[in-house]
DNA sequence: ATAATTTTCGTACGCTGTACCAATGAGGCT
DNA sequence: AGCCTCATTGGTACAGCGTACGAAAATTAT
């Protein structure tokens, strides 16, 4: 009689973490329990601390695994180019994986994979000759930008091109007597236009950044 | 004989948002349950859900106080220096609530509090001669930074001038065998100087930032 | 075949948010 | 005075959470 745990792939801290991105991706963190992962998964609760020592490391653990899943700048590479191309790859993995940024803020020990892009992002810069203070001014304001930027789009009720408007509009008609023009403003004659997609304001902030670190790098030399 | 109720201040809403709001700055959002918060009330838990219809209704509450903290833009005033205070404000403000950082991801529902700030920030750029458009550009490329920027804080586990030092010594004497060669040199020449403190990136950027949308706005003229 | 070891999981405990309903107390009415 | 009404308070209970503990089962070594 054929049990449970033979009709499965292995077990295995892979295995969970993989498995625990996948639920969190489909259900949201919310729906993340140890007993509902453990069934997803076609065993018990109990099984899976074999594998991890409770569920914060779950949590350290999907993290990492969301910055394993970033492809690494290349130290070699033309520093803005390589920061623009980070900035988007960065923020298009936060997009698919929205939970991850609520975890960023309370997770504080970094998994080997962030570890690691951490560090090759830190080299292109160095390696294009920004001097330690800039790289580590440009670092903190690029992140903060890409972060920040992911907060504010996860908390956004809508995603995509045009799907504003359609969740926005029947808001705003509460809104039309006035107590906030500005935003009733913005709303009606840039988030309703037709094609607006909120993701396309990254490109607006990230040029500018990366125009002020141009700036600031060539007055160093 | 005088009963509980009758020995303590009389139950609110307003009561209830604040006390939730001291618990979680005292003890972490963690510690913020129905029943720790009653009890910190002196009361039962059952009896804070005649004035909250739950517990997101609270945390919903709590952003929306803490956004009440923050001193609003004059929309007459200089753009430029209002949005560098109004940054300088938001961020000390997160600073203090730490928490709320990780609420603003998963809190769609904005408050009056929260409303009125959007508002005024808003009519400020706006009042300065902003284009919708650059409006719209600027406030999603400032707001990111500043969400960003307290998101990163909120996960150092250090804090204020010289404690990192303290703290970062002892775990970077592991990596000092060359794995993450630009991290240690970042730490060691540049967060481990005397009188570091990464608060202190926040002007960098903010000036960046500040300096890119002026020339943006000057452009339009 | 037996022993040793790795892997799985059943049970139970103290926590959580909160549904439901009973007790309490204050104010207005006759 | 007595009574009624309704805002307020909280007791009890339930399902679901993370996980400590230890037993069962499966696998590997001898």
């Amino acid at each position: 009689m054929p049990t449970a745990a033979s009709q499965r792939p292995p077990l295995s801290r892979e295995r969970v973490l993989e498995c625990a991105v996948a639920l969190a991706d489909e259900s949201g963190i919310d729906a993340l329990t140890i007993r509902t992962l453990a069934h997803s998964m076609g065993t018990k609760p109990m099984s899976l601390y074999y594998y991890v020592a409770n569920k914060d490391e779950i949590l350290d653990g999907i993290v990492d695994m969301v910055f394993s899943e970033i492809e690494l700048p290349a130290p070699e590479g033309d520093w803005r180019e390589e920061m623009e191309l980070r900035a988007h790859r960065v923020r298009s993995t936060l997009r698919r994986h929205p939970w991850a940024v609520g975890l960023l803020e309370s997770r504080s020990a970094p998994g080997p994979a962030t570890l690691r892009h951490h560090e090759a992002t830190l080299a292109t810069l160095r390696t294009a000759g920004f001097s330690v203070q800039l790289t580590a001014h440009a670092y903190a304001l690029l992140d903060s930008y890409i972060y920040g930027f992911a907060v504010q789009e996860a908390a956004l009720p809508f995603e995509g091109p045009d799907t504003a408007a359609a969740i926005t509009s029947p808001i705003l008609e509460r809104f039309t007597t006035g107590e906030y023009p500005r935003m009733v403003e913005i709303a009606v004659e840039h988030v309703l236009k037709p094609g607006y997609d909120f993701g396309d304001e990254f490109q607006f902030g990230l040029d500018l950044i990366l125009d002020g670190l141009s700036r600031q790098a060539g007055d160093a030399d």
